[in-house]
DNA sequence: GTTTAAAGCTATTGACAATAGCCAAAATGG
DNA sequence: CCATTTTGGCTATTGTCAATAGCTTTAAAC
């Protein structure tokens, strides 16, 4: 029996529209759960025809990382536009959490390493990445001194933000206040950041 | 055509030696990579009959991280044993960065959260913490003060070898002097940590 | 030595990603 | 405004995985 249909109109889906949604899906039942069987029902469509916008589950979720990885810079940039020094540190650091805690899935997707190729990858990685950078570069620190500071403030807020996420802060404590106290003494260390130059060996 | 099987012996799996061949396979392919196919071919046996040992891969999961977290939680008692302050974080540090190089999916299993009312992850996971918290009352640090220091240091240690593990220090900078002063700087804050005790509001 | 429990096996199911190949709907272009 | 092409859906199917059912043999217990 053959069936007739008329007049079915089209999804009007983008290779956006679906990444958008798949972070939306992802931050909702987490990264790991997300499935195209449940973001085709989503998206009013079958599981296969999403084949039409991305190559592959892997390919999905690097767009959700990239979609992230702009997000997180922009919410970093305008936390400190206009700030400088400790001021802009822990503006940026607020932001940073906050925003990771609204996207857990998004947040975790924007921590992964673009691909060796993927130039727009590689460069919003290290648009977002500059943003930091910017702030920390107020403290006058030059070459390997301000690379290292700057992988010392992404591991603080990394480590802090990821515990948080996985509820490991179980204990009565604040953490609001914990993570205020852990950027004060980030800001505190950035204050001798020379003293902690290891003596050559 | 019946097959007549003559004194074929058993393998003699049981639930320790599974999980701890799932751990050297993880660390080998990832924790994300593990399939009970791989695991059974290994263990020289078909995939169904791991379930005589495991109840699921979850389960699994879990049995790697309860070993992980004892092997951590020794390794970092074994470097601070007979040293205080500075002495012993520093100790404790680098031991946990080295542990975590060498066995990257045991890591990561060791900071998975114990399920609610699993008393033996819960009881294993509390004794790798306190191995931390007694390094840091040598500070003199109370109450929420050590839970804030304690915090911080977590996130602190588990940040960098995050992004150590995911290859995120790509810049040329040494990456071993970085850590060093990660830890430096972690000590100078807490050198000051009464310092860092937010504002009443 | 007989019974029983444990540990292996084959066969099968169900969730998922992924591919092939078809058809209708938009877009393009005289 | 009709003809052609391209695009975005669809069904059907495959392969990989975890997981279950049910059988058989090994090894322990009595």
């Amino acid at each position: 029996m053959i069936v007739m249909r008329h007049h079915v109109p089209r999804a009007g889906l983008t290779r956006d529209r679906v990444a958008g949604e798949a972070a939306v899906m992802a931050d909702e039942v987490g990264l790991g759960r997300l499935t195209l069987a449940g973001l085709a029902e989503r998206l009013g469509v079958r599981q296969p025809s999403l084949y039409k916008h991305i190559d592959s589950v892997a390919s999905l979720r690097r767009d959700i990382s990239v979609q992230a990885k702009r997000e997180l810079g922009d919410v970093l940039a305008r936390a400190s536009v206009g700030r400088s020094g400790a001021d802009a540190i822990t503006a940026m650091s607020h932001a940073y959490r906050d925003w990771a805690r609204r996207h857990p899935a998004r947040y975790e997707a924007s921590m992964l390493m673009p691909s060796p190729g993927d130039v727009e990858d590689e460069t919003v990685s290290a648009t977002a990445i500059q943003v930091i950078t910017d702030v920390l570069t107020a403290y006058r620190l030059e070459g390997d001194d301000a690379v290292d500071a700057i992988r010392a403030f992404r591991s603080t807020l990394h480590g802090f933000v990821v515990f948080e996420a996985a509820g490991a802060f179980a204990m009565s404590a604040d953490v609001d206040r914990s993570f205020e106290r852990l950027v004060r003494g980030f800001i505190v260390a950035l204050g001798q950041w020379n003293e902690t130059v290891p003596p050559a060996r």
